[in-house]
DNA sequence: CATGAATGAGTATTCATTCAT
DNA sequence: AATGAATGAATACTCATTCAT
């Protein structure tokens, strides 16, 4: 395992460097590109000025994409896996349906809040997106949806939430998630997004909880 | 009467003729606009695509428009236009603020619904609209958004509605509307408008209407 | 001849009329054409343009001529015209081929400032003439030139003249009237044709006419 | 001065092949256009042509230069500048204005010769030359006349030449030296520039050198 | 005859992508 | 691996000309 592996250490080494280099190429190449799609949009992009933003040469960019639409879905992407990490996480392990259900709103409005340019992007730029990333996008919110779904479905079962359609309600959370990145231009000078978190929920669990258990969940209400 | 009178209602006729015309050429522009830019985004549109839709030629499209951006303006023009006649007639003679916000919301999400792909093209294509274009809009909203505030506020005076932030709610009405033609893709296989609509409305009035009104407004918190 | 032709006489006023029209609309175009040509050059002179300077119709113009390029040639043949009326008609009948000269050189250059747009349109917008109307330009100077070569060999043949290449020196003359309109935006402010034909004509004799002829044609030579 | 120096030699290496190369197709682009304009103008230049004939591609075309008009201003700055270079240096150093005036007249012909398709150009396509490229070429003209201007009047004062306007006079050289370029067509089959540049300088001679001066300057008036 | 709306061929310019160094 | 010059397909817009009214 050690010096007389020399040979393969040396190539793991290699390969290591290897790697962290690509890591840092496509970080540098990500976060440019995240600054630039948010101020202009896919298609002002210039693969150009892109490179002169990544501080890298336009060739290297092709070296780790091999389309521009590529990078769009790279920044769409890493919103995807925030969701997917962040959300069940922040879920997981709360048998209250209605606490389970405020912690996913929760979580998901924060994932969008530290994404919010690719947050954004997935709505302005589906028409750039390929079929398949645009379905990967679909797929996705359906998951979340679910994951929403189930606890409304858990809280009707217990008579903590009113009888409502899951699918509209579950819909209905994951828009006002996103509605954070939509209407930012018009809630950022009035809230942040712990405020609009909790504003959101208390309207949320307003509609939702039923009205013997209001009381129970009354810190939900508060909106400040 | 005669002479003059001949010469002035010639003139007045030729004027006539002229207006219609352009309003006739405007529409066959306007729909084949409308139905390519769902379909491709306003990227991929050509305006030789959009000429051979229209059933006009090239030169044609550019006597009725200086620049391509000019054809996705009139688009959009078309549901703001929709909005700012259809929203207001709605709710105007209604006292009861909670009647006049549903009434409002109905409207809003029924104009919504019969514009869809141009209420779509207001978020997927803001980065192809003009500076003017996008203020444009996003001063409708804020219009929008003050008649939804002010039946809210109207509503906490009286003791109707519970004690909410005007500004968040109203955006979030708005944004539900909108949500109809974002969400049209998940939504549109379990419900139709009128549904949506009824939804929506059961939502936000359970979780605004206060406690000792719900009773009266118990039509609006029908879900079927 | 009288009232038994009726008929005859009537169609002869009727075309009398036409013609009349026709000389009245092809007027209006010419100077419209005229104006705008020295403004903005043939390339830039839009055939829209063209028939609101003329207040006519774009379809009026194609009435009275086939292309673009026949207005051009219009212009520039209205002072080939003149050309060939002017200066044959002012060197005719006089006999000394110096005087002669003088006067066909005077001749020429205030044609050219009668015409100074249309002579500077001779060598500005050559490239859009056809070969053809570029032919007959060409054709005419070679005309222009014998005619001052002519004189030139009378006067070397009687010794008022010295020795020169009568080819090079009949097209420097031609030249030298070109120039009024070719440099006018440099001589304008310093000269009037009558001043520029004095002071050209002075030049040119000075070194034409042979040492013992000078003092006979010294009022050529004035220049002012 | 090793490895800083190692750098910085190799900087300076790159940045000397890339002004070369920047050179080279600078000069494939400006003779190809050369020849292009001359045979076509610059509206019928087309820019794929333009680089089928420079043997690059049209968006090779595009990293020289801006605009298609700038390939006219490159053309014809090319000119400018040999003026400016050949011009002067030829009369440096002359005393004798005379003679002076002589070489700087030979000088400016031969520069004409040697560019006769941009000394053409000038004229024929001042209308696609933008303001400052117009007023640019106004000023060398200027610029050259006052070179002639300086000489006509020194040899004035020194009783060398009769008393002329020197503005019409040195404007009429300048005029004499662009003939060549002008009446090519005419002239080409009779002279060449040599031959020329005698005819037109024993012309310009015998009216400006006065009478007891000619028999000195006897040599310019050779007429072959 | 006059009109002017409609036509559509023609072209400068852009920019993602490649590949020799 | 990295570079950036070269490529050329793609596309909005113009404007002379026509022709139905």
């Amino acid at each position: 395992m050690s010096q007389s592996d020399g040979t393969s250490r040396n190539s793991e080494g290699m390969e290591a460097v290897r790697a962290a280099r690509v890591e840092w190429r496509m970080g540098q190449i990500l976060s440019a590109a995240t600054r630039l799609l948010s101020q202009q949009g896919f298609q002002k992009m210039l693969i150009t000025d892109l490179a002169k933003e990544a501080g890298v040469s336009v060739g290297t960019i092709y070296q780790y994409v091999d389309t521009k639409e590529d990078i769009l879905l790279l920044v769409v992407n890493d919103i995807i896996e925030s969701y997917r990490r962040e959300v069940p996480a922040a879920m997981e392990g709360i048998e209250d349906p209605v606490e389970r259900l405020a912690a996913g709103f929760r979580a998901y409005c924060l994932v969008v809040d530290s994404h919010r340019t690719a947050a954004l992007l997935a709505y302005q730029e589906t028409k750039s997106i390929s079929r398949e990333g645009r379905e990967r996008l679909m797929q996705l919110e359906i998951e979340t949806n679910s994951y929403f779904s189930d606890c409304i479905q858990d809280g009707m079962r217990l008579g903590k939430f009113v009888q409502v359609e899951p699918a509209v309600t579950s819909a209905t959370l994951t828009m006002l998630a996103h509605m954070w990145a939509l209407k930012h231009w018009y809630l950022n000078s009035m809230f942040d997004v712990k405020l609009y978190i909790q504003n959101q929920l208390s309207f949320i669990t307003k509609s939702l909880v039923s009205a013997d258990h209001q009381q129970v969940y009354a810190h939900l209400f508060a909106t400040d």
